[in-house]
DNA sequence: TTGAAAGCGCTAACAT
DNA sequence: ATGTTAGCGCTTTCAA
């Protein structure tokens, strides 16, 4: 592989004038084609690792998530990568599969490998691996959910306006009796939409809202166990709020598994993944988190850090409902 | 941050002799106290980048891949990260949305950035970038398609046989009318699909098999536009085949939609995604590509690759069929 | 086992 | 505008 060396020899010019060409820096007419010639000549391309061990700059960045697998994680990196590549900077994902503990390795990994700065959904949030991650010295973008923000930009969404707007659809719908499968009280995302759950049900006249939540742990099989949950012990329920993709995919799994009328029986709510919920029968009525927009506020505010410009923010985004059948009149079905 | 020379400062040793502690080599009890005691004080960390240029590897491997928005690429991705991480690899993570120019540059990009080896699901099938990807002398190991393997390693699944599967599975229900939505010609997998599909066709005695395929471009809208066409072109047919998981995905939306009754007026098959199957109503037969398998197979491949063993190898895993309720006899509805 | 010194490929003063 | 030189933090001969 040819270095700049190289391509000093090659055209007799010194290293610096080289460097400088590579840098968009002035270099005379005839030699800037004398470079490009020698360039092409011996295939050169700039070596990234030694600049940047002079510039103390990797290009790269690091994303930090608990699963990659899932549709809201990936089509914000898809954001994110797209964005940040177009500045030069290379997107290191890393994936510690929701487990603390690994989260905890993969920081230090990411330490280790001197990355530029950080895209970090995190799992941990008693605050531990989040130091850790401030001690990087380098920016930080935390998205979606943590507890403490400080000293970091934030991007994430309205949780608790977004689960006002369900049980305000289903109210103007006529329900009553509304169940709620929420997220583990660990999860400061969880701990919100619970809390606009509950807020927005007592709000509508509904006494005693937190009798009808069953907590989940996040996961598809904590959606069909909720499910199945919430409907052998309140027969009265007639409409059902699923707070994140995961636990939607296992609801409706089980209410399909179970036969259960949909809208007719039970009205339903699902989280995020507009293809999934277009491909449910009926289609699925969802709380859809803005993930494009995600993304790209989130790249932009790690790029302006890197520039030196600006503070960080916290930008708070809205969710919006977006209706499809599964959610009906509460008589629908049952006159 | 500290470097090996403040810790050769701290403990009065060489820079020689920290460096072979840090690379495991052998030092005197006593002054591997005193190191480590001085890394602890210190904060040391590695810089890998300085590693890097001296040893002429970064330990990155780059994942080019069409689209993170997959459920297939998600999987695959977060197997492979998991088990190179474990070896000290970082995974960066490229996406060219499907774009052969975009791939081109991603192509660049990676050799600029020099990573160590190259997981590659390609889109550009003609050569020209394979043929770049191979140029960067370094390991490539190609996933799930390609028609030029050349040099590299691979690893994909059996799509002739997946089809037959499918294929089988719909003649012992009884269905001689059977649609299939197919990929683009240009790529490599959806021709193997559309072949298996009419050998296997054939085989169960179906004549002219290749009338009732519908090419899509392996998105989610040309699924349904498949569902759509071949229901309307073709009244007597009794099942349907879509040969991705995207064209499943809008083949599905596109058949609720339109209220057409599965299994009963229609058999059908997806690719794919074991969560959405199971949310679906009735639940989606479906070819099952194994994911994990592909990631670590992939991995391991890379890795040996890595250590200079092992010539490149190609393995080809075979995809399942996964009964669901979408599938029915012929005669199921009719009598 | 340990230390001294060279050098990986580049950038950034500084001098010209 | 261009050349010279030092050095980023590490590994790796080579000697001791």
């Amino acid at each position: 592989m040819a270095t700049i060396k190289d391509i000093a020899k090659e055209t007799g010019l010194g290293l610096a004038t080289i460097s400088s060409y590579l840098n968009g820096g002035n270099v005379r007419e005839k030699n800037r084609v004398k470079i490009e010639e020698a360039i092409k000549k011996l295939h050169y391309e700039v070596n990234e690792t030694a600049r940047g061990l002079k510039t103390n700059k990797t290009m790269m960045l690091g994303a930090l998530i608990p699963e990659l697998d899932s549709a809201f994680s990936a089509k914000i990196l898809m954001e994110i990568e797209d964005t940040v590549r177009a500045h030069g900077y290379g997107l290191m994902v890393c994936d510690c599969r929701s487990d603390p503990g690994r989260e905890k390795e993969t920081l230090e990994f990411m330490k280790r490998r001197r990355v530029d700065g950080l895209f970090y959904i995190p799992v941990d949030e008693t605050g531990k691996n989040l130091q850790a991650a401030f001690d990087m010295s380098k920016p930080v973008v935390l998205i979606d959910r943590t507890a403490d923000r400080l000293g970091s930009g934030f991007v994430g969404v309205n949780n608790r306006e977004a689960l006002r707007l369900a049980v305000a659809h289903l109210r103007d719908l006529g329900h009553e009796h509304i169940g709620m499968i929420a997220g583990p009280d660990t999860i400061q995302i969880a701990r919100d939409r619970r809390a606009g759950f509950e807020e927005a049900c007592i709000k509508c006249g509904i006494s005693d809202p937190e009798k009808m939540i069953y907590t989940g742990d996040g996961g598809i099989l904590s959606g069909s166990e909720g499910a199945d949950y919430l409907l052998r012990h309140f027969p009265e329920m007639t409409a059902l709020i699923a707070s994140n993709y995961q636990m939607s995919l296992g609801a409706v799994t089980m209410l399909n598994e179970k036969g259960i009328d949909i809208p007719g029986r039970l009205s339903v709510i699902g989280f995020d993944n507009q293809e999934f919920a277009r491909a449910c029968r009926p289609r699925l009525t969802i709380i859809n988190q803005p993930v494009t927009e995600i993304g790209m506020q989130a790249a932009e505010m790690m790029l302006q850090s890197l520039n030196g410009q600006g503070t960080y923010r916290q930008v708070i985004l809205d969710a919006a409902l977006c209706e499809g059948g599964s959610t009906a009149s509460v008589n629908f079905g049952r006159i």
